[in-house]
DNA sequence: AGAGGTTACGGGCAGCGTAAGGATC
DNA sequence: GATCCTTACGCTGCCCGTAACCTCT
């Protein structure tokens, strides 16, 4: 009997699916399918009715997923209070919010890569509204995104802090001084879309009876949003700390204005899982590194 | 991580030694020496000091080997209430007293592998005195032998109960009423050696003071007495049962005397351990076999 | 037709046993 | 030198991924 095949029986039947198992599992959808059909050989039982589209549990299988848990639960135990944490091998799949790239990701794999050389990371740069069911679906492991939402079924911890600031091309010859709200809505705003604070702040607080509500262009690529800012199509709303370099070379400056924009804040976010001490290490790792990151670019303007 | 090296760990641990880990996992002593290095190598740590010749825990090892024990526990518990008894599998090394041999271990190996095909039993047989360390070192996985024993660190329990007869060769032209003790000493008792239950009871009741103690041929194998015995050397002090063929064939008669002995019971055994509910499944067998042969051979005389 | 599970098959590698090599008493 | 663990090495067999197939909606 092999503690693999019951780590994957575990997640068949965690997450109801043959294929959403074996993503979870980095393998593949017919190694999930021999594995299952070899324990069951083994125990001489059928642990799983999947005649029709979901798969139930037989009485047997029921009690197989108990002890299933316990193992997986004590494996994960072992790994967390034995196990020397650089270790820890394996691949995660690190779901990151594009704002992140700009600021610490790099920061974060170097460290991650230091500390524990055996394990590979994956990145996939999405959306927050899309890695979130990612998350919850075992897509991924772990994500730096937008939050934390505190109705997540998620595990999401705040990660760092972003000031949010109204940023400007040069070319667009604006005076220094803080911008009046009329003076601001005469260009319009580049900026995350809905379903984001900056969009549903900023719609509201600049809607005027006489003009209506601003004009807003809104992208998910922070690059874009960056590169329309550059090219003078609008003012944009960004982290200060996400274009560093653009502010330090002048093709971007920070623009004052009347209104005062809350923080964007970042949370790392992962599954509420009884396993994987891995995505722990690579979460306090991540704390960390966004903590540096914030502290050595204070001076940033 | 792999359940199959924890267990090998936790078996070293547990015996104090790679080569008696190997025997009792079917394997040999490179192979326990290579899963505890991958072990080690995997969780980053060192498990063993095995600097000198015993082995001593690390601390991490300490903590290792108490969560082996519970995953130990877990698989066999799988095994216990999860899986179809008839699908277990694996090889069992089993010990039998020679008198197991004469009677009912055929019929015992034969339900074995209708039962249970997937087992595989090997069969050493031996003197109860060698089998109850071997099962202790765990060199067997269990036993069938002269007891039980309460004093044993073992797990004993009665298997079956032979009535003990005094068998002669009728070339010994004995008298077929009851034998005085007198008439009984006339020629050499033939029976199993010293501390075992015959020789210690019949040497003291057959010592007088004027003739002093009884001649006595001893031998360790149940063949050799009955050959002895057929041959006229003497008295043999065995079960009945033990010897069916050579009493239908008038070979041998069992002789009345004015004694009345104990009978000779087994038992089975195995050492007190988290895991092998296979050992359970074999020892219920046994029982039953047991009992059955007791049953049906209840009209020899 | 598409989503999801099974079967078939070739290839890679983990892990085994044999055998030789230390280390310690 | 005996005992016990480690290292070396060739080989077997398990298990994985690709791909084709089946089945149900």
């Amino acid at each position: 009997m092999n503690l693999k095949s019951l780590e994957v029986f575990y997640w068949v039947v965690k997450l109801g699916s043959f294929n959403k198992a074996a993503a979870k599992q980095n393998t593949t959808q017919p190694a999930v399918s021999q594995r299952i059909s070899a324990l069951e050989t083994e125990l001489g039982i059928k642990a799983l009715h999947r005649s029709t589209r979901a798969i139930a549990l037989t009485a047997k299988g029921r009690a197989l997923f108990d002890y299933a848990e316990r193992l997986v639960t004590l494996k994960s135990e072992i790994l967390m209070n034995v196990a020397d944490k650089s270790a820890l091998s394996g691949t995660i799949r690190l779901g990151v919010a594009e704002t992140i790239v700009h600021t610490w990701l790099v920061d974060f794999l170097e460290e991650a890569q230091r500390n524990y050389p055996d394990i590979t990371i994956d990145v996939v740069v999405d959306i927050t509204p899309s890695l979130r069911p990612a998350l919850a679906s075992g897509e991924l492991d772990i994500a730096f995104l937008l939050g934390p939402n505190t109705n997540s079924e998620l595990v999401e911890e705040k990660l760092c802090s972003y000031e949010l600031n109204f940023i400007a091309s040069p070319a667009l010859k604006l005076p220094a001084r803080p911008l009046s709200n009329s003076e601001l809505t005469a260009h319009p705003l580049i900026m995350l879309p809905k379903l984001t604070y900056p969009y549903t702040y900023l719609r509201k607080a600049l809607t005027t009876i006489e003009r209506g509500p601003p004009r807003i262009l809104t992208h998910w690529s922070l690059s874009t949003i960056v590169r329309m800012t550059e090219d003078g199509f609008g003012i944009g709303v960004l982290p200060k700390l996400a274009i560093a370099k653009e502010l330090k070379q002048k093709r971007l400056r920070i623009q004052k204005t009347n209104l005062h924009l809350q923080n964007l804040t970042f949370a790392v976010a992962y599954a509420r899982e009884s396993d994987e001490v891995t995505k722990l290490a690579l979460a306090d790792l991540a704390r960390s590194v966004a903590k540096n990151f914030v502290a050595g670019a204070r001076n940033i303007d």
